[in-house]
DNA sequence: CATCTGACGACCG
DNA sequence: GCGGTCGCCAGAT
């Protein structure tokens, strides 16, 4: 799968600005939905200058293990961007990717199916 | 092809 | 607020 529509919307995350996998996938409609975010970036690959630190849980959490963890709070914090106890201030920092960011073309398995027309 | 695993998230206790 | 479970899906073995 390519990941490059996902890299493409992280590159464009503001200098200061935080977005959660959840966000991202569904932004870009990513199938497998969080998990999918967090595969693409656990592929990123380092020294592109793609700012994966900008990405962490739907509650702002530093979701990966070490080393990375205490080097994605300093790369944060170093923008900017406030974090307390290892979580990062989503109240301020969320960041909303604008609908011309959203230039993806192939967007994994396009859109999935909305629920089960239960009732 | 069968299974396990995982940079997730929603729920529940 | 934290930890355990389940659901989702794609990759790796």
């Amino acid at each position: 799968m390519s990941w490059d529509i996902v890299y493409r919307l992280v590159k464009q995350i503001p200098r200061g600005r935080v977005l959660s996998y959840g966000a991202l996938a569904k932004a870009l409609r990513l199938s497998g939905g969080a998990r999918s975010a967090g595969r693409a970036m656990a592929a990123t690959p380092t020294g592109k200058g793609i700012p994966w630190h900008r990405v962490v849980g739907e509650r702002g959490k530093i979701l990966i293990r070490e080393p990375y963890a205490s080097l994605q709070k300093k790369l944060l914090e170093s923008e900017g961007v406030k974090i307390t106890e290892s979580r990062v201030d989503l109240n301020s920092h969320r960041w909303k990717p604008d609908k011309k960011s959203l230039a993806k073309k192939t967007a994994a398995t396009k859109k999935r199916p909305r629920r089960a027309p239960q009732k």
